[in-house]
RNA sequence: GCCGGGAUGGCGGAACUGGUAGACGCACGGGACUUAAAAUCCCGAGAGCAUUGCGCUCGUGCGGGUUCGAUUCCCGCUCCCGGUACCA
């Protein structure tokens, strides 16, 4: 007799046996055979508690990984910590302790917690990004991009964060706010450190098309769309305008170079230098430049605001015509886009339209629609069409026109082709202390100066105390004093730190040759490993993180730390995007008071019960809605695996009937069917909802199933033991115990993934729906083999069948093998 | 506005390549066991109509279409979610 199950028994168990055995560690070891697969999931900032998200997040990443192994595959399934960020200082302000203290606290706590989940990882290549040895190889980096000119320090206008008291890139400000406290950023002019990702732009954009996979695999379209929009291609036209009385021109760019000949006055944003000249000594202009440069940037205010503007008293030259055109500055015009700048076209373009009406600017037609009048003072015409009213270019499509008015803008030197992105380079520098030190020191006579290899690690001083204010860098003397490297005179170490998603952009592949003292990755590492062959996590990184990554990728690449050949050119091959974790219909937070605390869960049913909930409840990339009730049913159904045990304690009973038999065979059949259908799910988009729907109904064939003689016993046998094996990628521990009371061979994670016994499928008879005009009448049992004749005979002799046949002529057959029978009749 | 995704029972969700819609689970109802309850097991269940039994009609956001047959394909909409934008 079995004694009851017990998770927390069974879990503490298994996962000593695991860790004895060391399966879940990556084998580097040369002469293993086996083919590498590399299962990554986004490793988590180290809060001190781990949510459902992580929980989530794991639980799908263990089950590829585990499935994996039992596939035969030497399996790379590491974690670490992304340790450096503004919450450890927060927290440091608060408990008056450095943030380092703060941090490794969290990451044993939170290593208890993952480890408590069972989770096949290889912790002996776990690595916390604030580890100087981590965070040396960044540096490295760092200096040999400069080295390249690939990384510069420049004055722009840049967003600032004031309670954040720093820097943000733009892919940080969401909705003109900062990602992480909401507050609305501030334009500021500051010098700052910048990476080139723009000079990546065309190779981040085309690569996107090999991630692309329509078959489950590759990237979510969604995630495709989001950078390709983030990257913001467009192809056009740049436009030298003349500046009437000035040397100087007036640069434009634009997509619409069809329309040139229509331009009635030109905008200019508020930050732009001609802007600024024509304020001079004009109060009225100043006062406009002002309201303009403090407009807020959320996007609600940004629909609703006014379109505004003043005129600056310029003109500028027609590069065709050379006639005047006035040049205004327009609250809607950004600096940071384009040249800052644009030529107006209120004819063929809304909001030059709106603005022109609503200052009585001249609205000149040059584009007529291929059929049919348009009122151009009634509205815009926006489409292509046929040009007009544009000398030399009349009659031209806009197609046309776009190729030799930009010709001819070529031919004399007022124009050219021009691709333009919306995407700016990466700002990398904080103003922050938990980071990662910038190796750089700043000379008077040498300027800034990279620190040279055999400098490096720079350390962060871990024994400092933030305030809340600057960071504690720039008082640290011991910290802040250098000599120059190139001329050895005193000189200023920098005090910023890096954006912490430096880090993370190349964690996957460091955790290759996690402990490599001699470069960043081992080339051969990397050619062992690289590319991630499946990523998971969630969609909240679709542009930062995932794009920064990539580009990281192909600048350690280009840095020669490994070829394309060895390491790919893209860092993930597949990505799955998990749903969010909800409660009451909203994404837990403490701020509503709806979170679900995982150690609860784990306490009360065990991990696995945690685990199945989260597997089973939803697809994985759908929102998974937390239901307490469900999460009891995910237990009820281990309990009742587990009492299928009892069901092999009695002796089988000698009794050879026809029954028994056709009970096995049908069996056997579920048995097999299970196999495939499951094995399918991890095929193809991981649908463990489904694949665990097709486990729990295997478990209820297996309950209803009486073994009663030895065949019956053996069928069970193995219909409990594929059942055990299949469990493991979802709920490990579990199924390894019931392997074991089972009396298997093997422990059951060791065990192959089980194979689909095609015999099993084969069937004597089938069932055949019978439809007649498509609707469902009846269902008829056949021999296999049987033909449509033989259907139809067994449909028309069916009483139920039949009725629907009499006084009807058949007018058509249709047999789907295996499926259905479909009759087609008329009245006669 | 644009891009992407979605809409199926009371709920979460299934349905291969056009072939039995609602698997699996939750919640619910009935029964067994029990002095009783919990636990467990068995049965039921889309809606409506009919009912002694067999049954019939409708039904996958809405309106059309293709087809022997449509949740699935095509055309036209509605609504919801996510992303993004004065992008020149």
């Amino acid at each position: 007799m079995n004694e009851y199950y017990q998770a927390q028994q069974v879990e503490d168990k298994w996962q000593r046996i695991w860790a004895d055995l060391g399966c879940d560690q990556a084998s580097d070891a040369p002469d293993d055979a086996r083919p590498g697969y590399y299962c990554l999931v986004m490793f988590p900032y180290p809060s001190g508690n781990l949510h459902m998200g992580h929980v989530r997040n794991y639980c799908l990443g263990d089950a590829v990984a585990r499935y994996k192994r039992m596939q035969g595959f030497n399996v790379l399934h590491p974690i670490g910590w992304d340790a450096f960020g503004l919450p450890a200082e927060n927290a440091a302000i608060k408990h008056k302790r450095p943030p380092a203290e703060w941090t490794y606290a969290n990451i044993n706590q939170m290593r208890g917690q993952l480890k408590r989940l069972g989770l096949s990882y290889d912790w002996s290549r776990e690595i916390a990004t604030c580890h100087p040895d981590y965070y040396r190889w960044e540096q490295w980096m760092f200096t040999k991009l400069m080295e390249k000119g690939l990384a510069y320090q420049a004055e722009a206008e840049v967003n600032w964060c004031d309670p954040c008291h720093t820097v943000l890139a733009n892919e940080q400000v969401v909705e003109g706010t900062c990602w992480r406290c909401d507050t609305p950023v501030i334009k500021k002019n500051l010098k700052q450190w910048f990476i080139r990702i723009t000079d990546y732009a065309e190779e981040l954009l085309a690569d996107l098309d090999g991630l692309s996979c329509s078959d489950g695999g590759g990237w979510p379209e969604k995630v495709i769309g989001m950078q390709r929009n983030w990257i913001g291609k467009s192809k056009g036209t740049e436009v030298s305008f003349g500046l009437e009385n000035s040397g100087e021109t007036l640069d434009i760019f634009t997509t619409r170079p069809d329309t040139l000949m229509g331009v009635t006055y030109m905008a200019v944003a508020a930050a732009h230098p001609l802007a600024k000249k024509a304020a001079e000594g004009n109060s009225e202009l100043t006062a406009f430049l002002d309201e303009c440069s403090k407009i807020s940037t959320k996007e609600a205010d940004v629909e609703t605001m006014e379109k505004k503007g003043m005129d600056t008293g310029f003109y500028a030259i027609h590069p065709i015509s050379g006639g005047k055109i006035p040049v205004w500055v327009a609250n809607f015009v950004l600096m940071g886009y384009g040249t800052g700048a644009v030529m107006s076209v209120p004819a063929h373009d809304q909001r030059d339209f709106e603005f022109a009406k609503k200052y009585g600017l001249n609205i000149k037609q040059v584009i007529a629609p291929v059929d049919g009048d348009w009122d151009i003072e009634a509205a815009a015409f926006t489409e292509a069409g046929i040009l007009l009213n544009s000398a030399n270019f009349d009659g031209l499509s806009s197609k046309e026109a776009k190729k030799s008015i930009t010709e001819y803008l070529a031919e004399n030197g007022k124009g050219s082709e021009r691709v333009q992105y919306r995407l700016r380079d990466w700002l990398v520098s904080r103003q922050r202390y938990w980071g990662a030190p910038i190796p750089v020191i700043h000379c008077d006579d040498c300027g800034a100066v990279p620190v040279p290899e055999n400098q490096l690690p720079v350390e962060l001083p871990t024994d400092l105390q933030p305030t809340g204010g600057a960071s504690p860098l720039t008082e640290c003397e011991s910290f802040k004093h250098a000599d120059c490297p190139k001329c050895g005179k005193p000189a200023i170490r920098e005090l910023d730190t890096f954006d912490t998603f430096m880090e993370s952009s190349w964690y996957m592949n460091r955790y290759t040759s996690p402990r490599n003292q001699d470069a960043m990755v081992d080339a051969a590492a990397i050619a062992k490993w690289a590319p991630v062959d499946q990523y998971i996590g969630g969609v909240e990184h679709a542009v930062l993180h995932l794009l920064y990554a990539r580009f990281y990728h192909k600048l350690m690449r280009d840095a020669g730390l490994f070829t394309s050949e060895q390491g790919g050119d893209e860092p993930f091959k597949n990505l799955l995007t998990q749903g969010m974790v909800l409660k009451d219909g909203s994404k837990m937070s403490k701020s509503k008071g709806n979170t679900v605390d995982p150690n609860a869960i784990i306490e009360r049913f065990g991990a696995d019960t945690a685990r199945l909930f989260t597997l089973f409840a939803a697809p994985p990339e759908k929102e998974l809605e937390w239901n307490d009730a469900a999460v009891e049913g995910a237990h009820r159904f281990l309990k009742r695996v587990w009492r299928l045990l009892e069901k092999l304690d009695g002796e089988p009973v000698d009794r050879d009937t026809e029954e028994d038999a056709a009970a096995v065979k049908a069996l056997r059949l579920d048995i097999h069917a299970t196999i495939k259908k499951v094995s399918h799910a991890f095929e193809h988009g991981f649908a463990f909802n489904v694949a665990i729907a097709a486990l729990m109904e295997l478990s209820n064939s297996l309950q209803a199933f009486e073994p009663q003689k030895e065949a019956g016993h053996a069928a069970f046998r193995e219909g409990l033991q594929a059942l055990a094996v299949m469990l493991i990628p979802f709920v490990p521990h579990f199924a390894c115990e019931i392997g074991e009371r089972l009396g298997m061979n093997n422990i059951a994670v060791l065990s192959d993934w089980p194979q689909v016994d095609e015999t099993a499928l084969v069937q004597d008879e089938i069932t055949l729906v019978v439809q007649i005009q498509g609707k469902k009448r009846g269902e008829i049992t056949l021999p296999k083999d049987a033909g449509q004749d033989d259907a139809l005979a067994a449909a028309q002799s069916d009483v139920s069948i039949a009725k629907w046949l009499r006084d009807m002529q058949i007018v058509k057959v249709i047999l789907v093998p295996g499926r259905l029978l479909n009759i087609v009749v008329r009245p006669q």
